[in-house]
DNA sequence: TAGATTGTTAATCGATTAACAATC
DNA sequence: TAGATTGTTAATCGATTAACAATC
């Protein structure tokens, strides 16, 4: 069976929100009770749970350590990735902070950027290089993932570059879209569009992009 | 008509593409044009601005300046907004730098903070305060928008106070979801869920979860 | 047992794409 | 005119929800 994006994309979160912000002392869970939790239906929940291959027990839930297990394993978590931060402003250096042991299989291991005053030091406890040595860098330390924090108007030209030094996946955090070729993953972030969306149903209250509300369903 | 929150979202990146990153000299522009910049088929961009209620012209295309006036109309563009930033760690101070006059129309006016060394002082040109003076502040500089960094542990607590005092938009980077009431506007940006899914897809490179691809369709 | 919850299918909903007449 | 592009409808695709038999 085929994960879809968003499908994959919950799954990551339900376990997040199992693994660090429940209850130690709850061994079970029902789809209701995750779905109030995630703001979803419990429908969904356990449409979702049906690509783990696990099984909960009706009329006492899922067993938690267990739902993790599975989810870990879909999600290849015991692989280590080595993943590259490009572009040491503001936003990649926060980012470094940031996803710094949050997820032990996911390493940031190097950073670069085109400013020398960035480059050739330590910057939040990750080696930086000038983007000159990028191509070197990337293959010897076997980096597949990148996360682009350049502005706009080098993006594409700075994904060229990394795509042909081996990166397989991108997550884009320039507020313009990047283009790759076929078996490159990639995702974008789009801060400044995820803003304009808010303040435009700010504006017009009555229909409000998401409909995750306190009542259940 | 209902514009979707998709639709939306592309509006504003369509515009954001025109303005800052597109060939000033260059005043028309045709669907397939936009569409292999975007990454998305044309039949979508012609769809897209049809909410427009502006018009194109067969073998001319779009005039650029008439679109984005129409876009900016769509989006109200000439509304100011004034937005906070609560939880002034790594992320929320680099999004300060970041979104600093990216949108004239979306101005950071205050930050909050629980640490009191971060507290009663100007943090890259935002006044940042104590979570206790939130209430009063977000109702005297007329806040309705919030963006949220605050570790997860704190965001549903948080996103209550900020909803009593009145914020009816939250942009949310803490690792969890968050509940809000109707009438409140979200957008969930979940970074660490994104680069996992790069990574599985990384791992998995038959499905990557895009075909934004360098090939016209 | 009775009642609650699961797994799964069918129905619904929404978004994207294909097709094409109208138009410049 | 001929050819390219638009606006819009219908068809397709994918995701969510509702429903319910199976199950504990």
């Amino acid at each position: 069976m085929n994960i879809s994006n968003k499908v994959l994309g919950r799954l990551t979160r339900y376990r997040a929100l199992l693994t660090e912000y429940f209850p130690k002392e709850k061994t079970h869970i029902f789809s209701h009770e995750l779905a109030a939790m995630m703001g979803l239906s419990a429908s969904q929940i356990r449409r979702d749970l049906m690509c783990l291959g696990y099984y909960g027990v009706p009329r006492y839930g899922y067993e938690i350590s267990e739902l993790v297990k599975y989810i870990n394993e879909i999600l290849d978590a015991s692989k280590l990735h080595h993943v590259a931060i490009v572009g040491a402003g503001n936003l990649g250096r926060a980012l470094m902070t940031f996803l710094e042991s949050r997820r032990a299989t996911l390493k940031i291991v190097a950073a670069f950027d085109e400013d020398p005053s960035k480059s050739n030091r330590m910057i939040n406890g990750v080696p930086c290089h000038s983007m000159d040595a990028a191509e070197e860098i990337l293959r010897r330390e076997d980096i597949r993932i990148a996360i682009l924090c350049v502005p706009g108007s080098e993006a594409q030209r700075v994904t060229d570059r990394l795509v042909r030094a081996g990166v397989k996946g991108i997550m884009n955090f320039a507020p313009v879209p990047i283009r790759i070729p076929v078996g490159v993953a990639l995702e974008e972030i789009d801060v400044t569009s995820a803003l304009e969306r808010v303040a435009f149903f700010t504006n017009n209250r009555a229909n409000a992009p998401k409909e995750r509300r306190h009542a259940d369903r």
